[in-house]
Parts: C-alpha cells; structure tokens; sequence
DNA sequence: TAGATTGTTAATCGATTAACAATC
DNA sequence: TAGATTGTTAATCGATTAACAATC
C-alpha cells in the first residue's frame, strides 16, 4: 500500500511504546518542546538513536529547537495505530482474564473491550468489569456481528493451538498471547507474545550472573 | 569471580528460555538426542544461531551426533539458575497478584512462593493459594528473616517506586516489574519488566502496518 | 571407516553511534 | 545573525549466518 515506505525494523517498533509513554509524561508536565538530546537523557538511550528512530517515520522536528511534544506524542499514538479504536475480546476469565479485564491502561491507549470468554458454566453469565462472561459457544455468532481486531489468549496452556485456530478461522487478525506456547499463524495474523516464564526466567539468569556483568 | 567468561549478549539470554521450553518438550517426548539443525526447524530460527548460542556457555554437543536431550536442558536450567530454589515473594495481592500466585509455572521452573503482601486491610489475612496475605508493614521482618531473592512488583502504577525503593532497601536483588514505570535500581539489582502495555501497542502497531511487511 | 554434526573462525549483514551540513 | 538542534550520511560496532576443519 504504502510503496515508499523502507521496513522498519522489529529493535525500533518495539521502542515506540517507551517513547510514547515518555512522552505522554511530559505532557502530562505541561513540558511542550523537547530536543533528542533531552530525551536520551531521561530515557538512558543515545539521542543519536532517537532521532534515528523517528526518521523512519518522518521528520517531526524543528531544526534549533527540537520537537513539539504534543505533537510527536500524538504522531507516536497515530503510527502504533491507537486511534484506531481497536475492539478487543478476552478469552479466559481466570485471574488473568480478570486482571486483564480490569487494566486500565487498556481503554486509556484506545482499545475498546467488547466481550469476555469462557467455557466453564460457573462463570459464563457472571458479570466482570461490566462485561458479562459469555459462552465459548457463542463466540463465532460475536466475532461475526462484532468484528473484534484482537484477542487476548488467558486460557490453560493445553486450550491455546485449539483456541488460537478457531480464533483465526472466524478472521481475527491479532492475538496477545499469555499461554506459554508458540502459537502457529498464518502471514496476515499477528501475534504478541507475553510469556511470564521467559521474564521469570531470564530475570534469574541476571541475578545468578550478576557479577559477570558489572 | 568468573573471569575467562566473556561477555553474554543480551539477545543471547532471551532465547536461553525459549531454548529450555522445546529441549522440555522434546524431553517428554522421549525424544533423546537432538540436532541443531533438528532444533532449529522445529523453532524456526538458525542452526547455527543454536551452535553460536550455546558454546557462550561450553561445549554440549557431541560431533557426528548431535545433542543429548536430558543434559542440555539440565544445563541451561542450571545457566538459567532454575536450581537455586529463588525465594520468591509477590507484592500487591489485586486481580494480577491473584494470577501470578496461582500461576503453575512457578514452582515448575523452580521458584518458590514464600508470601504474598498487599495494604488493603481487606485483604490481609486472607488466603491466597496456601499463603496468608500479609501486611506491608510486616515485610521488612519477613524479608530479614527469609531472605527472598525475587519481588514480584504488582501493584498499582503510582506505588511502585516508593514499593521498588522499599524493596531495594531491604536487599532484594532481582525484581519483576508488572507496573507500567521504570524503575531505577543500582547496579547489583536485576529488574526485568513486563509491560502489558508495551505488547499491547506493538500488537497494534503490527496489525496497523501489516501491509507493510509481508 | 564413512557419514554426520559439532565447535569455531570468517564473512555478511544490520543496528547503533558519531559526525556534520542543513536550517530553524 | 548566532546558537541550537535536527535529518541524514558515514563509521563503527555487534549479531547473525555461512563455511569448514575437527572429531565423534
């Protein structure tokens, strides 16, 4: 679609949420203009990388003064797509669908909650964050009228590759997954992967190597 | 203390546990030896990045054969410090700190749960998977006396640096961070962040800009 | 032994940092 | 205008991939 554009690498896309939350700060300080330089500072990264960055968007700043931080803040949210009103399901109405269904960041970067999934009869028809738990039966009659662009997979380990399959058959086209599984897509699905595990994990690498970097 | 030990990258430590998950998997499998290049189809990456990998940390393969299963996973389970018995305590006992305490991975990998703390006197004195909720006001004693190795950050946003100083203060030295805030720790402190948010809009990004990168 | 596959060195590729002309 | 700071090119650094001798 967009013929001109040179792939952005995976390292830059996974820095604009950081960029954006820094930015969303001050503004919050009624800080308006900010330069690179600034920003490294606050950010601990290179004020080179930072304006490397965003170039591969376009140019956002002003020569001899820096950036408008409203303005860059507002381009951020625009090119991660959160102003697209993005509708999000749940599937899994465990402690970790509660928790998700209760985070509040969740409304406030613009993604809307529309539904919430489970399959056990306890909790289908219980009511969560003004939500009520719905059938796994009836998900394809929902995703057909409502359309949703993301799922949210909290459900056990062993349910993920069925569930993530029939998610992508009724055409979701993004998944963030929490099961500790590889989830299998096709080229036009997108997964995010959250695994506690791995952070679990590569937080006690760190601390059982500490010594061997300092 | 480990002085011929050269520097491990970083992106090196973030696939050992992807690598331990499928070395697991083939495990159950009875699956008993294993090739790079075997490894490296089922998980989609380099069987030289696997070779390259792993000799960070010694050499474990045997040529003309490949890898023995049960003692690569043992290795890495010990590089990754699994079989340290981490002490592992959750602060903030909300939706999220409910998931975390039931979550079976934990002492699967290793770690152990030694208590759970929150401020609500709502919910202290509580039962949350065999711990009792304990009081804030209870944790420097509990940490003196237990001496755990991990903090599981989990409450909310605004709490967390004053609870993250706390912590430090105290001597924890590794922390998982769920709330959406950087922390700043010194030097002999690991954090390791999962940030909701941050997979959140990478997601979004990622379904916005499809096109992009097919 | 012959075949397979490692460990490791060398080549390539890509990401980060530095430098600076353009320009506000 | 002079000073500041960008956008962008060039240099550096590091990570990934390829190649192959060593060896089981």
């Amino acid at each position: 679609m967009n013929n001109e554009s040179k792939k952005v690498s995976n390292e830059v896309i996974k820095r604009l949420p950081r960029y954006y939350r820094y930015l969303g700060e001050l503004l919050k300080n009624n800080i308006l203009r900010v330069s690179s330089k600034e920003l490294s500072e606050k950010m601990n990264v290179t004020a080179s990388q930072i304006r490397q960055d965003l170039n591969c968007f376009g140019g956002f700043g002003q020569q001899g003064y820096g950036y408008n931080v409203e303005s860059l803040y507002k381009a951020i949210g625009e090119i991660l797509g959160l102003y697209n009103g993005q509708k999000t399901i749940i599937i899994g109405a465990g402690y970790l669908g509660h928790a998700l269904a209760n985070y509040k960041s969740f409304e406030n970067r613009g993604f809307k909650l529309i539904g919430i999934f489970d399959t056990s009869p306890d909790k289908i028809g219980k009511s969560l964050n003004n939500h009520e738990i719905l059938s796994m039966e009836n998900i394809k009659a929902f995703v057909d009228k409502n359309k949703p662009d993301i799922a949210i997979l909290a459900v056990p380990k062993v349910a993920a590759p069925e569930v993530a399959q029939q998610l992508v058959n009724l055409g979701i086209k993004g998944l963030l997954n929490f099961c500790y599984t590889d989830i299998l897509v096709p080229d036009d699905v997108s997964v995010e992967n959250v695994h506690l595990s791995d952070s679990l994990m590569t937080l006690s690498y760190k601390i059982a190597n500490k010594n061997k970097h300092i």
